[in-house]
DNA sequence: CTTAGATATTAAACCGGTTTGATGACGCTC
DNA sequence: GAGCGTCATCAAACCGGTTTAATATCTAAG
């Protein structure tokens, strides 16, 4: 070799246009920045520049080097660049949940789509992980913070005492709560206030004319479920009403059943509840209707998610629905530039909608 | 240095035991298999030796590796790693599919929960992608391929005349269909048969009496929303049972409750209707109530998927339940050893449950 | 005609692992 | 004590990119 490591063909003399048959590598290898610096006629840095827009590439050799990279396909190893630059683009989340309960919930195919619609446009990618119980989970931010596999993590299903945020500032890997800010935290959260939603079902029950109003709460241990639960708590006392103890649940249909039995079984049951989600507000009116209770005529039922099936059922569900797909979107961005640029400003999210079907109505008189 | 390049710290005569203090790099990065080696007197092939089982060291030397390892918190980096070994230990999946449709499918959730407690002991991880069209889909498993961030991919929602076998077949990249095996394909695929649910569900109908059953059919253009509709059919005929055309619909609760309506406009109604999923079942319980009718006893109803409220309402749903999260495990068990081995053979997979619940029963007289 | 400055270009080092070929130490046989 | 095989160990090359520092080329100014 004359010139140069990065020269695999033509001689040193040769002119430009002499090399036609691409110089593709021997096995069935994909082709290498090698290759494309070779068939360019130019080095491995030049190629490099070109791709990375950096300055200091003439035209030609810049049409020379896009011209080689489009007849061979290629496209940088991700690896490799990620062992250069230390920057894998690749972003994680753990989901710590019993599997049985995934399907159960609306967020997460949501939500990940979010993410993607984010992470797509800046070329990033997305690894998952699906663990069980909170030692796996552990084990899984460890893994990927040590590893170098993701740039940074997101924290979802934040539990009360959750162990992840100190966890990640340990690790010193970057991360975003998916959430509420946690006052006092150091890691940085991006989330709607799940209590608004809750305020809106409860001033729509009062404006109809409801003054007992039951709360349904979701799985014990979860900030999202406390936020619920002291919303609903809050909205009562602000509007001057008594308040029943909400009954805890867990956010499947079966404990919405139960909870509801449990309310209406009280001396002086509810004319409305407030669920913590969907699916337990319509095993709830399930639950109602083989009372003999009519729903709403006789009790009011608000849910929360708006799922596919809420409008599908009798009668259509009133609840509160979430724009759960822009929430993914702008938590992807708002991680990535976490990542990238160290700074974080909290994006605007879209406020929840409340969504009246027929569900709820003026209570008996 | 006088001898090697590899050790980092300690005179060269100096004793095993005279470094005391973890030569930890100077800046905050993480510890590398130099660290590792340095610490443990040896050089980095031995530790990488160790670390991957290899003959030929020393029980004395492999102490002081995995003492070190434990010592750092060391963990390979999975950049290098690929980029040697030209495996990522990474597989890949891409979802096509409009983000709004996500959060009604029971299926995605459950599959990659099963996917990772198949990858999870096996080290693997797995980067998921959602693409809303067909040009972005091709984009993906192209990019997936060429940076060598995956070693195989899962092909999902397998489409009448999917591009997307030839597509992976031109990347050379491994690939599993998931779902029936396609004739003539050269992908192999994991996937239980979905019309022994239909036929059963159309066995149980006609043991209970039904002679004339409808289907509603899932959306177009896919395998399984074929397979389902054919099913049918073949159920029917085999049953000698006469045929009503079936319904096209597309998985949604309008859709399903719109095509109940067409079904029960016809002169002779049928007295049992078979739907492609959950969801649109129960939107055709709503409608046929709607209609003054009564479930079961007017009309029977079974749905597919047993989504998690389809035994929370009125009444309870007989579907067809697959053990999604066992097809996943096994799935990713497959992929790998196909991207590993070369060999594929298919997993046995747990049958199709019938779920007899409330909405069916015999025809009225 | 120099010379300085700007610009294009590249060789080589580096990222953190794996893998190979060479070397040295040791125990064994003859 | 020479010859040989085994075993442990390591230096160096390699994977495919990025980045730095040095060099080559060209232009404009003095």
């Amino acid at each position: 070799m004359v010139r140069g490591q990065d020269r695999a063909g033509g001689s040193a003399g040769g002119s430009r246009q002499a090399m036609v048959q691409p110089p593709r590598r021997g096995g069935g290898g994909r082709p290498t920045i090698g290759d494309v610096a070779a068939l360019a006629q130019v080095s491995k840095a030049t190629v490099s520049f070109v791709i990375n827009d950096r300055p200091g590439v003439s035209p030609q050799a810049r049409q020379r080097v896009l011209d080689a990279i489009d007849q061979l396909g290629w496209q940088p190893n991700a690896g490799a660049r990620a062992l250069s630059t230390k920057r894998s683009q690749t972003l994680g989340l753990v989901m710590r949940r019993p599997p049985e309960l995934l399907s159960t919930d609306p967020f997460f195919p949501q939500f990940v789509a979010g993410i993607e619609t984010g992470l797509a446009p800046l070329g990033y990618a997305l690894v998952l992980q699906v663990v069980p119980d909170e030692e796996t989970e552990r084990q899984a931010y460890e893994r990927l913070a040590r590893d170098g596999r993701v740039d940074g993590v997101f924290l979802t299903d934040l539990r009360t005492d959750d162990p992840r945020p100190a966890l990640v500032t340990e690790l010193g890997i970057d991360a975003l709560i998916v959430g509420p800010p946690q006052h006092g935290g150091r890691v940085p959260a991006l989330g709607v206030d799940d209590g608004s939603g809750v305020r809106r079902a409860v001033s729509h029950l009062r404006s109809l004319g409801h003054r007992w109003i039951g709360h349904v709460c979701g799985a014990a241990g979860y900030v999202h479920t406390e936020a619920r639960c002291n919303a609903w708590r809050g909205a009562l006392a602000d509007a001057g009403l008594p308040e029943i103890p909400p009954v805890p649940a867990d956010f499947t249909g079966a404990a919405g059943a139960q909870a509801t039995h449990q309310l209406l079984d009280l001396d002086r049951p509810p004319t409305a509840i407030v669920y913590a989600n969907d699916l337990m507000a319509i095993a709830g009116i399930t639950a109602a209707t083989s009372r003999g209770l009519r729903v709403p005529e006789d009790l009011s039922v608000v849910g929360f998610d708006d799922i596919p099936l809420a409008d599908c059922i009798a009668p259509p569900l009133t609840t509160v629905r979430q724009d759960v797909l822009a929430w993914g979107r702008a938590a992807a961005q708002a991680l990535v530039s976490l990542t990238e640029g160290g700074e974080f400003q909290a994006a605007e999210l879209p406020p929840v909608e409340f969504v009246v079907r027929a569900s709820t109505a003026p209570p008996r008189t």
